[in-house]
DNA sequence: AGCACGCCGACT
DNA sequence: GTCGGCGTGCTC
């Protein structure tokens, strides 16, 4: 009598590399797999880490090799999957890049490691010793710690710390490496909501209540509490459910540590915090907490978005109109619409915060896609500070100066009351621009074609771009000329030194990301902003973000039309939420505030609706250019980018690429065209823009043309969907 | 992404 | 003769 084979498992496994589709493999007897647990299997002649993408039946058609092993650890979740296979689809990536980018280290599957610390018993050893002695009280003042570092603290070898704990004056402690997090605890009481906070925290509230997919749009003017009034919604989702995962995404590192201070006052403890310069150890903590779903909330940068969270409820995506949302290099992709889609797939609610919401947002709020939650006023007797121009036409400064009279007057007021000033303008350094008085050679860039900025603190030229930096030479390496390199236009160093030269007795620093290397130096300037150590502060963008100075009570921004130039849709918007931000810095004490905008263009949209304090109207403006341009939100946009480090190879792929476009209706191709930096890192590059309608499905527009396309050897391809810069 | 295979140039 | 450069192609 013959038995019926037993029926055999396949599954399909998606590797973290880019290969076209999941591979099958064969699941051996006795091994239990579900869909989404880690794996290893055999891959050509090594072996690599996956995750299982599917199970079905062995139909036995095929000779499989068999998985190897499976990791110990939770499965990635369904919504995990799900997320992955849209947001590839959407890129227009292999779906095992997207993979990548969320398993990162090997080591984060493995269990936490241990380490052996030691602690005073409160005994006398039997025997004392003079080494003895030294190492107890090191352990007394400084707390356990490992054998090694006990020992070099106490100068004597580590032998004395274990001899230690034999004569019984030391305990040998074993504890994780990568401790849990401490839990929050929603119950704490918050800090007082005016009622106007009050409702929209109410709102917030009923939206995680109600389950499922929901976003809103909190709308709230710079000061107007809209922390407060996220945490309520936090609290809220923890209240609901005590194994709720939720994410907090914000622009930049720096407002990790305003927020997180704020949050451990909130809920007692401290959040996972996420970013690219957390160290490698803190990294695999994370991501083995929010794996296991002991991490409760992560507070991150854009990436914190591929963290394996299996219980994700509730998004918030802080200063959602920022454009360092959006990633430019490597994976091109906007954080703040893959939010959506990964509250979408976790059936989650998302919450977008801003004072200065940007365009799509405002669209899908008007649209009803997203409800639209609204904070009106300033929080406590703080107002918005008074917006006046001043027309550069009028009040020109003399040549190689950059302060109008007008400004150098209101700064002279505003010292003498000992209150302070900001000047704001976002350019980093000297001067943005060198070149010979003789020959009118510009110092650009070796590998870039991009102008070399001065910076005269380091006394080098730096291109921003790349990173290459060069000495500032004595003479023109075009014509030789000596002393004839100029320092053309401005930048925060520059304007610092004008305003040293016009006040000094008062005390002027920058804040750059040249001063403000890191998060330490970008704190300690804050703190001293704060405590009035300083009297003017030079700042770019950097400086327009999230903090609270209420003894600063005028802001002057040196370049108001910076970015309002040029052919990009989105500098218009750009530049009026950067004021916006910038003019919200001043006088959120009892303080009125003012702002002061150098301008030459008073009338213009941007500026003028700053100035009328009337955003509606500058954005329905705004609206309506990108409506007539069919530029998103109302049409799609995707560009491509063909580089090589042969121009003539880039020049003819390109034509090569328009010439092969797939005809469809409402869908049109612009280009090639050389874009800004036509050339990075010795890679030439050509771009097409694809435009479609609204209703066109851009990425399998894009995926279709890219299957026609064979590029040659040297040729790289990369796809930006909904590109931020274009110009 | 890795890794092997393979087809050319310059070395003990 | 062989060592090794990196261009090409494959991995269930």
């Amino acid at each position: 009598m013959t038995r019926p084979p037993a029926l055999k498992a396949k599954a399909s496994i998606l590797f973290a590399m880019p290969l076209p589709e999941p591979f099958d493999y064969a699941v051996p007897e006795g091994m239990e797999l579900r869909v989404g647990d880690h794996v290893r299997a055999p891959l050509g002649p090594r072996s690599a880490r996956g995750v299982v993408w599917a199970l079905s039946a062995d139909d036995g058609s095929r000779n499989l090799k068999s998985v190897e092993s499976v990791y110990d650890c939770p499965p990635l979740s369904d919504a995990m999957r799900e997320f992955i296979d849209w947001s590839a689809k959407y890129l227009v990536q292999l779906p095992g890049i997207m993979l990548r980018n969320v398993l990162r280290s090997e080591d984060t599957l493995l269990p936490s490691p241990t380490e052996l610390l030691f602690e005073a018993s409160g005994m006398e050893p039997d025997r004392m010793t003079d080494s003895r002695r030294k190492v107890l009280d090191v352990v007394a003042e400084h707390g356990p710690d490992s054998a090694a570092e006990l020992a070099r603290l106490a100068g004597v070898t580590p032998g004395v710390v274990t001899g230690l704990v034999k004569a019984g004056g030391l305990n040998r402690i074993e504890r994780p490496a990568d401790p849990p997090f401490d839990p929050p605890d929603p119950e704490r009481p918050g800090v007082e909501l005016v009622p106007q906070q009050a409702d929209a925290a109410e709102q917030l509230k009923r939206m995680v209540s109600a389950g499922g997919f929901q976003a809103a749009l909190l709308d709230g003017v710079t000061g107007s509490g809209k922390t407060e009034v996220y945490f309520e919604a936090i609290a809220h989702a923890l209240r609901e459910d005590p194994d709720a995962q939720i994410l907090v995404l914000l622009p930049e590192i720096a407002l990790t540590r305003a927020v997180t201070a704020r949050f451990i006052l909130r809920f007692g403890a401290e959040p996972a915090v996420w970013h690219s310069d957390q160290g490698h150890k803190e990294r695999r903590r994370i991501w083995r907490e929010v794996n296991e779903n002991r991490a409760r909330i992560v507070i991150g940068a854009r990436s914190a978005l591929f963290l394996p969270f299996q219980n994700l409820r509730l998004i918030i995506v802080d200063e959602e109109h920022d454009a360092t949302y959006k990633q430019g290099d490597g994976l091109h992709y906007q954080a703040r619409d893959l939010a959506v889609v990964r509250a979408r797939a976790s059936k989650a609610a998302i919450v977008l915060a801003s004072a200065t919401p940007s365009i799509e947002t405002l669209a899908n709020a008007r649209t009803g896609r997203y409800a639209h939650i609204h904070l009106p006023d300033r929080i406590g007797k703080a107002v918005l500070p008074d917006v006046t121009t001043i027309d550069l036409r009028e009040h020109r400064p003399a040549r190689g100066l950059w302060l109008s009279d007008p400004l150098v007057d209101a700064m002279a007021e505003t010292l003498q009351r000992h209150e302070q000033v900001l000047l704001y303008l976002n350019r980093r350094g000297y001067a943005p621009l060198v070149l010979c008085r003789d020959c009118g050679h510009k110092m650009k860039s070796p590998e870039v074609d991009a102008f070399l900025t001065e910076h005269r603190y380091t006394g080098r030229l730096i291109c921003h771009l790349t990173g290459f930096s060069m000495p500032r030479p004595e003479k023109c390496p075009e014509c030789g000329a000596i002393d004839s390199l100029t320092s053309v236009g401005p930048g925060v160093e520059r304007v610092a030194e004008e305003a040293r030269a016009r006040f000094p007795n008062a005390r002027v620093e920058i804040l750059s990301s040249d001063t403000a290397h890191s998060a330490e130096a970008l704190l300690s300037l804050i703190d001293r902003m704060e405590r009035g150590e300083i009297d003017i502060l030079v700042g770019t963008q950097i400086a327009a973000k999230g903090h609270n100075f209420p003894n600063l009570t005028l802001i002057g921004v040196v370049d108001a039309d910076l970015g309002l130039a040029g052919g990009d849709p989105r500098a218009g918007e750009r530049t009026y939420q950067t004021l916006v931000q910038v003019a919200g810095r001043a006088g959120r004490a009892e303080r009125p505030g003012r702002a002061l905008l150098q301008t030459h263009d008073p009338d213009h949209d941007a500026i003028a609706a700053l100035v009328a304090g009337d955003r509606d109207r500058f954005m329905e403006t705004e609206t309506m250019a990108r409506e007539v341009l069919g530029l998103p939100p109302f049409g799609r946009l995707a560009a491509i980018i063909i580089s090589s480090k042969d121009v003539y190879q880039a020049d003819d792929e390109a034509k090569k690429w328009a010439k092969r476009a797939p005809d469809a209706e409402g869908v049109t191709i612009w280009g090639p065209a050389e874009p800004r930096y036509g050339m990075v890192r010795g890679w030439h590059r050509r771009r097409l823009l694809v435009r479609g309608e609204r209703d066109v499905d851009i990425s399998a527009y894009v995926t279709a043309w890219k299957r026609r396309m064979k590029p040659p050897a040297g040729v790289r391809i990369t796809i930006d969907i909904e590109p931020y810069s274009f110009v």
